[in-house]
DNA sequence: CTGTAGCGAAACGGAAGCGTATCGGAAAGG
DNA sequence: CCTTTCCGATACGCTTCCGTTTCGCTACAG
């Protein structure tokens, strides 16, 4: 029973999935090759085929890595937590690797049911985040009883999406607040 | 001066544009090639070369002939004609060629600036509607005076670009009216 | 220390698409 | 009717990437 994995295996599986990532980023899924990851990460191409058994797999794995990397907020009330939690989302918008890669995604998860469902998940593991302050809100009565917290949710990251993927401009972060206030009615907290 | 072209290139164009986002939607951007469309529109490589310089013409003037096939409603309350408006949004977003080509156009926006502003002036348009229509309704006293109609414009179209391209879901149109309750508080007309 | 397992590099035959050129045929239109 | 234009098909040499294989080298594990 090996508990540890030869390091080179580790090492070589993290530098061909970020080298991966940038590569789908550039050229986007459909002009993928593993040629050109391998060239990317320094790597022969024998020791991707080792590892993944093609482009699908190895786009799968790499979208996996890019598990979301939010701060939950913990102080502050709803709304302010909420303002945070979407600037966060506003940032991550316009500068990672999550936001270089997204279109490349969206076009392979058309493409391929696998893919579809890691990404799909992604989004809803997301979602739920802001989900679940929303219904914190409804309890404090910052936000008004009866909603449906998950299209209010949807309502809140429309706009930054929508920005990113069909106006292609970014959304600046400090306008969040205004975003916040038009939907969530800037109630007195008490 | 010829008023009037050949028909028959007027037909190959027709029958070319048609192929090219049919293929589009199936395989991307990445993945189109011109052999693929000459051969799913019954037409010789040659023929395509001889109107385009290459890929890349060909998907912006195929793009250009997604047109919004919106029809702008004229009756009813402006919240009535929001819903409409939304409710044709959300069945374009499942049903059409648009849908189909989406990704498949975001991703190529993404590699090439000249899709890129094709793409964004398309949005702008759509944009543009809802929003003169919000305007419009600031002035009936329907949406709270002082609102940000572009903001609120995406507020409301976001959760069905969100649930299509984030979340690979349809938004469905009967859902649009608790869309609306939520962000346009229904104020009784008078 | 030694056997082994993973490595990068290189070469492979084959498949696909590139963009160009060249046909004969058919349709347009004067 | 007859010339011009556009067409489809086909073939071209060229490039890229495929997925596999081989081969020393080196770093790991026991």
């Amino acid at each position: 029973m090996e508990s540890t994995v030869d390091p080179r295996v580790e090492r070589s599986r993290r530098v061909i999935l970020t080298a991966a990532l940038d590569v789908l980023g550039e050229v986007g899924y459909g002009g993928l090759t593993i040629e050109a990851v391998a060239a990317r990460a320094g790597v022969g191409k024998s020791t991707i085929y080792r590892h993944w058994t093609g482009k699908l797999e190895l786009v799968e794995d790499a979208i996996r890595t890019l598990k979301a990397a939010i701060v939950l907020p913990v102080e502050g009330t709803v709304r302010e937590r909420v303002i945070q939690l979407l600037r966060q989302l506003a940032c991550n918008a316009t500068d990672t690797q999550w936001s270089t890669c997204l279109p490349a995604i969206i076009d392979a998860a058309e493409r391929d049911p696998e893919v579809l469902q890691v990404h799909r998940r992604l989004a809803l593991e997301r979602r739920q985040v802001l989900i679940d302050l929303l219904a914190e809100g409804v309890k404090t009565g910052e936000v008004a009883p009866g909603t449906d917290v998950g299209l209010l949710a949807e309502c809140l990251a429309g706009p930054i999406i929508v920005r990113r993927l069909m106006l292609h401009e970014p959304f600046e972060p400090d306008l969040v607040p205004k975003l916040v206030d038009q939907l969530l009615p800037p109630v007195p907290p008490r």
